[in-house]
DNA sequence: CATGAATGAGAATTCATTCAT
DNA sequence: AATGAATGAATTCTCATTCAT
């Protein structure tokens, strides 16, 4: 019994924890260790010692992001339901993913690209089982095209479309100035949806029937 | 005589290159000077003289591919051609930019998110002319809707959208085994604008047209 | 264990006495941070360890030498004695400290004046005290002037008469091939005391007297 | 005829004034060539071209500065008057040679004792010449004492008191809020002279009967 | 488990100087 | 006489990691 109760999370939780948000909030290479160790409450040393090094961090992030992801294929795949609905259940699914967990969904999609020698091959196959979920799931809606070149396109542009609230971070409150509160998150999911299956005009259209109808 | 002949560019634009290649391979913060210097065959001292710091040249960058896409609005925007036209040619004029100056782009778009404390005022500035240029081209096409919401939605989504190729970088040809040639980028082009005005459902409609016409 | 034998000092203490020497020597400018890891037997990292960096080895000397001469104004202004009585006890006591701590001192004193532009504030503050403690001590031994322009001419005027051996440093031996021994500083802090007090013609008057009744 | 008028003084000559300025300001080992070349307005190398090195200015400077010390000593010493107003023409004289030329002597004089390698020889033979006209001053004045002890207190002691005011720099006029004119420097001159010749206890007495007979 | 001291490599930047023009 | 580019060494500081306690 480390802790007199558990109201604050474990040493290696929390030093996760201000991992992601740092790197959210920086990138992975701008962060120093001390920093985190800081935020996190603890020694310096334990991040060795939990994570053997930096990087060990950065790697449970990603590995925690992808075991959401693959439960929300999986549940999503795993009922029968129409194409479109499927497709607009696995976007509200995400959104809500990277609404609960907004940094470490950032910092798991964002420093991806990112090329430390070692990640390679560990990013490689994380990336792979991603591009499987996508597949399955575009498959089974019957959206799916069987060339690879179109695939080489709409796979990334719709992760892209899909994470593009998250890849514009704290921009997007600074520019529009908007309230991020669960509404937003709603409309942000419908929109994405809607620009996802039916693009601009599908969402033009949309947006006059509501005006119509009011 | 201070060069046998012209073939080989400038120190400093080869200090530009160098640093846009390694920023646009391993990330801003993981490269460092030297590694930049070398590659660009310069001493290490010219880069603080010609861009007074590691930071200069990623501004520099930036402020380039600004000025490209500025241009490419600018021209697009001055002709009074039909709304779907203009968008499609915006996007082709984009994705050739891209194609052009890959790396440059590449940079200047992913490491934008970046947040060093010195780059948050010159970075706002960018993103404000960036989203000011993208609400003209909307308006000219009407399909710009007159609600920030909508718009802190659908802005960052056609960006990201247009640029999800270059944004998952060379992830794409390592998993899909997609030759990047001219052809590849016409088809990418028509694909995002396709995706982009119809959506998913546009797309395979299109696509089913074809091979039944065929 | 850390230590065989306690004789060698501290590391923190090793790199401040090895900062005092160096920057007494050569100036604080002028002294690297290398100089002062390598004399103190110390890795370069340590002195930003315990120091956070150069200038804030500088900081503590200036700091431990107020508190020193605090402590000698304290003591002394405590005792209720004749103001001549006072200030040459004063005198010697400053002479003492300077004698014991030497470099210290030293450096406290000659790098006051440099203008390390982060510095200006502190210095401002320890000046202040500095002031503070000679106007006690000239007020209590009914010397001090309350005029404002006499006050900047007599107590700068005072502290580099007291300093004068030290302000020039090792030229004083090198040009008088005198021996700083224990009588020497005797002499100095009597002669000093006379000086300040007397002046040249009183000086003079002494000598002379004792020359008649020797 | 290299300028159109000569209000715009000689490249040579802005260097020295910049170096003096800067090196006063800031102390030698704290400027750079740079920083020189851009105050006086000519390109960095010509430091190189016209004093061989940022120490070459240095050397000028304290060079010039003995040079007029000398010529205060020689004709002051070739009257021949009374001890006690020769001694009170020399401080007037050197007080008036530093409001003049603040910041030449305040460099000659403060960045004597810095220790680079090369100019340990350079200011050795320098101090002597400074002491040996003090030594013929005082014994025009009768006030010299033949005791090789007493002349290695009394001499650093006179000149740190006589450029005490400029020893303490811009902390003066900050601290006591005085105002730098005509009247405070003739003031200065005066009381100096009284605190070298008979000392605190003169001075006050001299006060006190200029308050009386007021 | 946890700590704080310690390490050595590497970071970016600035330095005074030189050289060809 | 003057320039601006270029150099290589030296600057301070921070890094992730290790280790004895």
């Amino acid at each position: 019994m480390p802790k007199e109760d558990t109201l604050e999370k474990e040493p290696k939780e929390r030093i996760l924890e201000a991992g992601a948000l740092l790197f959210a909030t920086k990138g992975y290479a701008a962060v120093g260790v001390r920093e985190i160790a800081e935020l996190a409450g603890v020694n310096v040393a334990m991040i060795s010692y939990y994570f053997s090094g930096k990087a060990g961090i950065l790697k449970e992030i990603i590995l925690r992001y992808f075991d959401e992801v693959k439960g929300i294929y999986d549940k999503v795949l795993a009922q029968n339901i129409e194409p479109e609905i499927a497709l607009k259940t696995i976007v509200k699914e995400l959104v809500n993913l990277m609404k609960k967990k907004t940094i470490f969904c950032k910092v798991a999609i964002t420093e991806m690209p990112f090329n430390l020698p070692e990640f390679m091959e560990f990013k490689a196959e994380v990336a792979r089982r991603h591009i499987d979920y996508i597949k399955q799931g575009l498959q089974l809606i019957k959206l799916f095209v069987d060339d690879n070149r179109y695939n080489s396109i709409i796979t990334p542009a719709a992760i892209s479309l899909i994470f593009s609230h998250f890849l514009f971070g704290p921009f997007i409150q600074k520019v529009w100035n908007v309230e991020l509160d669960e509404n937003y998150y709603n409309l942000y999911s419908e929109t994405i949806s809607t620009l996802l299956l039916e693009g601009l005009t599908g969402l033009i259209k949309k947006l006059n029937n509501k005006g119509e109808t009011k």
